[in-house]
DNA sequence: ACTCAAAAACATGCATGTTTGTTTTTCGTG
DNA sequence: CACGAAAAACAAACATGCATGTTTTTGAGT
């Protein structure tokens, strides 16, 4: 996909948005294709790799050609920039959903997140932000949605549990403790750089840990 | 680099070693200039990553011709593979190393293993360790060094550790704790998911549970 | 008739592998 | 010891393939 450099002028071409509810049926198979051509450039992503995505490539696993899917996005960067946002109000809703489901128990947490970790959307936002690493024009895109997760997350979770109120920066080691484990655990799952059977043994120990960092445990009865 | 299926024949030109001890100065300076090479493709895959280090791009960085290097690797391909086995032979030296220093303290080879996490090599192993996941001839050529090093790692360690003799289950979960917690947060440093500031104390929580888990901890003296 | 989605055709740039040419080192031989 | 052939290091040029962005054409819906 390469996302060279794209003078700044020529925005991407816009479905045009009927002020009050007026969707043209145009503008709703238009939001649609779009919504297809998004899916299947993290489908691609995923399956191929953020460097070997092509833009052919996506156009193919939309069904599309290559000529319509440049008319809904213009540029290949525009594509990729959708699919981050994309996939960072995934990430979003996820945690939302994660946090009304298990309802103030830090433990269930752990499954939930490692749960999210196993899903190919994280293997694509991975690739994405590796390859930010070395592309100043990903970076641009992935830092502040980086930085919003993190203070959302921290804001949510810290109103959460309400246990932890009193010990902030103990409650951020222990989700720091478990994002980044859990993640770490993911990723070198993927590389073959761990063996699936310590998965298990690693849930649990992070479990029991993030219990004993757990405040309520030193109020109400010690152990 | 793209790594395109190359036809099997057609073995990469190899020095020719003279017999006893005998280099010739062209041998030697081929050495040299491979081993010049296989640094800057290193170098190469730190600056610029995976995707985009190209041939012409590894030749600038070693000041040879595209030419020049293509006699001494013949092969994009060919490159990478050594590359790779020298950063697995690095990673293979480092740890021994590290065995060697801090003998017998599981908590110092903690920061032991984060300093090496901080050094390129790292960062240019897991670019190739993500790369292998969409590329079957990549991952042919790291999965085995995966692990070669995950069983060195394993039975070395054990064998310098006496204390642990009673425990290799929990062991092993201490050192796949290490590791992946360790390896996730080197890598959310890389892609900004975490906060600098929050290393320090990870890696004292860290250096905390391995102690805790440490079986003299319960022989001895209790607490 | 007009607008926009969709498709096709076109031109450019770049990385790759291949081929060919030039300089330097090694080694056998007179 | 010198000279010339062989080989290897190095360099440059060539042809191909593919991804990209641009432009043009077709077709459907209002």
């Amino acid at each position: 996909m390469a996302l060279a450099a794209v003078r700044s002028g020529t925005p991407a071409r816009q479905p045009r948005e009927r002020g009050a509810g007026g969707q043209t049926q145009q503008s709703l198979k238009s939001a649609q294709t779009r919504a297809r051509l998004i899916d299947a450039t993290i489908r691609c992503i995923v399956k191929v790799g953020y460097a070997n995505t092509t833009t052919p490539q996506v156009a193919a696993e939309a069904g599309l050609s290559r000529g319509a899917m440049l008319h809904h996005f213009e540029n290949g960067q525009a594509l990729i920039k959708a699919a981050i946002v994309e996939l960072h109000e995934k990430r979003l809703r996820a945690f939302r959903r994660a946090a009304d489901t298990d309802n103030h128990d830090t433990t269930a947490l752990v499954r939930t997140q490692w749960r999210q970790l196993q899903k190919p959307a994280f293997v694509a936002f991975h690739e994405l932000a590796l390859a930010a690493r070395t592309h100043p024009e990903l970076a641009r895109i992935l830092q502040p949605l980086q930085v919003e997760f993190r203070d959302r997350f921290n804001s949510q979770a810290v109103a959460l549990f309400p246990e932890w109120q009193d010990d902030i920066v103990g409650f951020n080691v222990a989700m720091t403790l478990s994002q980044t484990l859990l993640e770490g655990m993911a990723i070198n799952l993927l590389t073959g750089a761990m063996d699936e059977a310590m998965v298990e043994p690693m849930l649990c120990l992070l479990e029991k840990q993030i219990r004993e960092m757990n405040p309520a445990m030193h109020k109400g009865h010690a152990g």
